[in-house]
DNA sequence: ACTACACTACACCGTGCAGTGTAGTTTCTG
DNA sequence: CAGAAACTACACTGCACGGTGTAGTGTAGT
């Protein structure tokens, strides 16, 4: 039994299309109400297809969540970058800490979507890519723990300070607005949770 | 004649525990893992009996989450008063909030089976008891609103307020330990998200 | 042109499960 | 005791869906 398909050009292409689906479908329907059918056709693709690409519908969706992960990750990072990049002043931390909660808030595959599809893995993957399921807290606590050696924030247990600045935030946010977050709806609760937060973490003087 | 067959309301006991049993069955295994039948050997008591009392699958998950709703917030209600009934000074009032959040944070009809179970909701009834969703977070807005006026708290909106404890308690406690909470690991990080929620929202002296 | 392979279309199987119908048994009540 | 209501046991229908097998089509490389 050949185990590996040589890839045909564009079959990355094919790969990523059930992937999208599977995800868009499996985050909107859930996991049991997503028939592999739907998946396929909603990729374009032929049932076949998918089966040999993922064996059965508990790997595909262990695929999705380690696709997703690894691009809310890439994206977290990169947003980090982008908008607490420079940022020195304690003035300018309030903007750049809300507009990187918004990013992610609001983002097709955010937190959000992320925690739904933890969610929905959890008790059917036998966790292989578990242990790197709060790789994107990690990373937030990674650039917490940098404002505050540069003097901005206190944060004795960076990854705790995560946590609360995710919990003050998304999960907020989340727990108001189940599924349909709109940017509109979610920006006054993120600046407020971010103000709670600096409230909660900030320098004394 | 094809006719509905008028629900029985007759045997609480029955009800009560087919009722039970569903939640157990559908927090435990998810709702669509979970067969009518499942519910019924779970609550000793014959399929037909589950049909005659609830109609069908979908009614009967209503059932559960606007059972474990009041029965949710019948708890919260009786441990504020418990815990925060007699708190006039700043000094109990971490310890007093701690308490309060062990307690719903450890029960075993506790904030994250409720989540669950409103996740679980969400999509397929028909927002009946959706209006009363939050009844919890209104009852907690509620009494940090008086210690608010007692001169304990700064919390221009108690809404808010209530969000931001509960994001910082159950909310965490959640997001770190997905099921399986116990109160040796949650204690820790509610006593500290107390802590954060107090350094953002105490009354400055 | 030949071969190898990715892919589709489609038929097919087995099963688990929601929901129903009903005949028979227990239990409550007048 | 009589009769009704509550309940059980069980058989049964219909369907959706996971997964497989296969014959055939398109396409790339030699």
């Amino acid at each position: 039994m050949p185990t590996t398909k040589t890839l045909r050009t564009g079959s990355a292409q094919k790969r990523d299309a059930i992937l999208d689906a599977a995800r868009r479908l499996f985050i909107g329907d859930g996991f049991d109400r997503t028939s592999v059918d739907a998946v396929a056709a909603g990729a374009g693709v032929s049932k076949r297809t998918v089966y040999d690409y993922f064996g059965d519908k508990v790997t595909l969706l262990a695929a999705v969540v380690e696709s997703a992960g690894k691009t809310l990750v890439a994206t977290i990072d990169r947003t980090l970058t982008e908008t607490l990049g420079g940022v020195t002043e304690a003035e300018r931390l309030e903007d750049a800490l809300v507009a990187f909660a918004e990013q992610i808030a609001t983002q097709t595959l955010g937190s959000a979507e992320y925690a739904t599809l933890l969610r929905l893995a959890h008790g059917l993957i036998s966790l292989e890519g578990e242990i790197l399921a709060d790789e994107p807290e990690e990373a937030v606590a990674q650039r917490l723990a940098e404002l505050a050696d540069a003097g901005l924030l206190t944060a004795p247990d960076p990854r705790l300070a995560a946590d609360h600045l995710i919990a003050l935030t998304f999960s907020v946010v989340g727990n108001r607005y189940h599924s349909d977050v709109t940017p509109e709806k979610a920006r006054p609760l993120l600046v407020a949770g971010v103000q709670a937060f600096l409230r909660a973490y900030r320098r004394e003087a």
